[in-house]
DNA sequence: ACAGTAACCTGTTTGC
DNA sequence: TGCAAACAGGTTACTG
């Protein structure tokens, strides 16, 4: 579910609900997570009042004047606003609760984390390796070109290692290589500074797109507010293995790369 | 440093 | 129909 542009519609989503709040309280029912949740993480939570949220790739940044809390949603995690008293479903891990509403923390395979952190956060071990944000000044195809020479990976692994661009998700590679009309196997190292000036405006603006859409709705993926997203109407390769390009008609084709599925269509890209 | 793979989990879909 | 295998939006850790 979520990629960049999931997390960030999840960050707009809580945002108004829980900015200056105070958490009251904070239940975990299952620590077991990607990495274990702090047994104290209720401890150092409670009292604390969140002054600011941010994003940094895929992760939320909660804010308080003591310290941040990490979280990421892994593969199938979501938060939600929860506004009446509705009842504990399966994979609700973790509440956190402030006077007039519960931010409920879902997670059904547990890739996903939630980390207490009071270091700076900017060297947390987790963030300080990450490459640029695709959506702000210091992402560009002069970037990807120059860290690319010499790496022999197919350029839809290269985009979607987080050390060279944060965000870049399995579905949104794909659709940012075909906007680029460019081949995911090619290699990265191999391919023109003019191309991958296109290929960051491509990234550029797929992600940006799908934000202003509320990310893209496969199975499950819902808003805070319970609200699916709209992007995945606009998805042109992605899931269409087999379907006609929507560009010139031939059959999509489908190949696995770094064992992710791929779809692409071998007269466009090229 | 780089490339490839296994691992962390559960739910759903696919294939025999 | 039933069961097992394959697969799914991510990332780290390990191997060679």
């Amino acid at each position: 579910m979520p990629e960049l542009p999931e997390v960030e519609t999840t960050r707009l989503g809580i945002k108004n609900f829980i900015l200056q709040k105070q958490i009251i309280d904070v239940i975990v029912r299952q620590p077991k997570l990607r990495w274990p949740v702090s047994s104290s993480l209720a401890q150092a939570l409670m009292g604390q009042t969140i002054c600011d949220i941010s994003r940094r790739g895929k992760y939320l940044l909660l804010k308080t004047l003591s310290g941040t809390l990490l979280v990421h949603l892994g593969m199938s995690g979501s938060l939600r606003v929860i506004t009446n008293a509705e009842p504990i479903k399966p994979h609700d891990h973790i509440d956190i609760v402030f006077s007039d509403i519960i931010l409920r923390y879902n997670d059904p395979r547990r890739f996903g984390a939630v980390l207490w952190t009071e270091s700076p956060i900017e060297e947390h071990v987790l963030l300080k390796e990450l490459g640029p944000e695709p959506l702000l000044d210091g992402f560009n195809g002069q970037w990807l070109y120059d860290l690319s020479r010499s790496r022999k990976i197919p350029v839809k692994t290269f985009i979607m290692d987080s050390h060279v661009v944060v965000g870049v998700g399995n579905i949104y590679a794909n659709e940012s290589l075909f906007m680029a009309g460019i081949l995911p196997s090619r290699q990265a190292g191999r391919i023109s500074l003019v191309r991958y000036q296109a290929l960051a405006e491509c990234i550029r603006s797929v992600l940006s797109d799908a934000v202003v859409q509320g990310g893209t709705t496969l199975r499950d993926f819902v808003n805070p507010s319970g609200k699916p997203g709209y992007f995945q109407q606009q998805l042109r390769v992605y899931g269409r293995s087999g379907l006609p390009c929507r560009n010139c008609t031939t059959l999509l084709s489908e190949i696995r790369l770094a064992n992710r599925s791929t779809v692409y269509c071998r007269l466009c890209q090229r």
